[in-house]
RNA sequence: CGGGCUGUAGUAUACCGGUAGUACAAGCGCUUUGGGAGCGUUUAGACUGGGUUCGAUUCCCAGCAGCCCGACCA
């Protein structure tokens, strides 16, 4: 992609109104648009990130067996009456509308329930459990406060996967999974060393969830930590009989701020009771389908690696989940200097390495650079009068301080391997 | 939802009860090119409504919007 062409432009400065380092960072950039208070709009470098953010993530729900679906955002009453969860004074973050006919219709604040309700279409017998389902989709939540950036809106981006399965022991099984390949999730996403696997309020059917907190001043939670564990429990459920069922040690434990990236969550047979999802034993009996749910949220994910791995200068982007792998900056305007600039991105361009090329003219040396740092895109390339003297091209990761002038067959060896 | 603060060009800000100033961005011209360049020139602004006043962007009230703290958070 030409920098040139790009649409979107880098700010100096950040808009007075936006305190958080997420969506300072994002918005100077140009990754997201605010469009009023905890809702964002998405622009071509920020969806490439969420893109790649998704992938990660529907190859590890893949892997546990996940299937992807869509369910729609407008939702009938019916649904969620069974439950008892559509009156407001039940749950209060509903955004309703109306059909013309007068029918009350909500926007999706969940898909539990309209998930439990596909599921009946198809299941009978118990040779069609354990499943899963998954999708990435928008929900709608009319949050009292908005906050913290991307970190917390009113419309968000989620995958949600619910787990279909015969009894709790099928079910723990698939929980196991689930955590595993959360914590794959987390590591790809190169938070994995600053999150944790945490214990918090578990509802109606199970002593606990559990969630992956991410350490960081940004976050909402107080969360405990024991370090060598690797395991931590949130405020929320923080007591001398909680801490010890754990077999943690209460001198052990590190209070820290954190954010929730993840929650996984054994619904039991809430919703299946509720909304009559059964299926046939061997022996012929009807039994209830033992279900769990399992959140994240790509935007919410996307703001904390930002909160996490930025620096004074700009964004840090881990190169699993940057908008691009190389940018390469062409410095100064001499025909000589754009001609090779240009057949360096051919090259890279050639070799499928996706990279964003700073062709701009009449952009100073300093621009470039600042404009790099802020965009944080893992390794900077560089094409100059000083480069094209040493035959070669400057190469620097973003995380590092300083480059060094390779040859261009070196560089397309070294961005391959 | 309780409390606090704030609304001035695209962005960031300044001053003021009587002509709204600066920087960046944007347009044009020339110069400049290794850490957010220089000169000249042009474009562009007081959230909305009401009140007080000879006169309101400024003071008062209401609405709308935004941020922060707390509460809440499937």
């Amino acid at each position: 992609m030409r920098q040139s062409k790009l649409f979107t432009k880098t700010k100096k400065e950040a808009p007075s109104d936006e305190v958080s380092k997420n969506a300072e960072l994002l918005i100077r950039g140009g990754f997201i648009h605010k469009e009023m208070a905890g809702v964002y709009s998405y622009l071509p470098l920020g969806l490439r990130v969420i893109k790649k953010i998704e992938n990660i993530i529907r190859e590890e729900m893949n892997a546990i067996g996940g299937q992807e679906v869509v369910l729609s955002s407008l939702q009938e009453k019916e649904t969620w009456e069974p439950t008892d969860q559509w009156d407001d004074e039940k749950v209060d973050v509903w955004f309703k509308t109306k059909l013309k006919s007068g029918t009350e219709l909500g926007l999706a604040v969940t898909h539990e329930a309209a998930m439990t309700k596909i599921a009946k279409n198809f299941l009978n017998s118990y040779r069609d459990l354990p499943f899963s389902i998954y999708q990435f989709q928008t929900k709608f939540r009319n949050e009292i406060r908005a906050k913290s950036g991307i970190m917390r809106c009113r419309e968000f981006e989620m995958k949600d996967l619910y787990s279909f399965c015969k009894d709790e022991e099928e079910h723990n099984e698939f929980y196991e999974k689930s955590k595993v390949a959360y914590q794959k999730i987390f590591q790809r996403a190169g938070i994995g060393h600053l999150t944790y696997f945490t214990f918090a309020s578990g509802g109606m059917f199970s002593k606990f969830s559990h969630e992956f907190q991410t350490i960081t001043g940004a976050g909402e939670d107080t969360i405990y930590v024991d370090e060598d564990k690797s395991i931590a429990v949130n405020k929320e459920v923080y007591n001398d009989e909680v801490i010890s069922s754990l077999g943690l040690d209460k001198e052990k434990l590190v209070e820290k701020r954190a954010v929730e990236v993840g929650n996984i969550f054994t619904l039991g047979t809430r919703f299946s009771d509720a909304l009559d999802l059964t299926y046939q034993t061997e022996k012929g009996e009807k039994k209830s389908v033992f279900m769990g749910s399992y959140g994240i949220g790509p935007g919410r994910l996307m703001g904390t690696v930002v909160e996490v791995l930025s620096d004074d200068k700009g964004i840090i982007w881990p190169e699993t989940i940057a908008p691009f792998k190389v940018h390469l900056l062409s410095l100064g305007d001499d025909e000589n200097i754009k001609k090779e600039a240009d057949h360096v991105y051919d090259a890279l361009i050639s070799k499928n390495i996706e990279v964003l090329f700073d062709d701009r003219s009449g952009v100073s040396p300093g621009e470039k650079f600042a404009d790099a740092d802020l965009l944080g895109i893992p390794y900077r390339i560089v094409v100059s009068s000083r480069s094209m003297k040493e035959n070669g091209v400057e190469i620097k990761k973003r995380n590092e301080e300083k480059g060094k002038v390779v040859s261009l067959e070196e560089l397309l060896t070294l961005l391959t391997a």
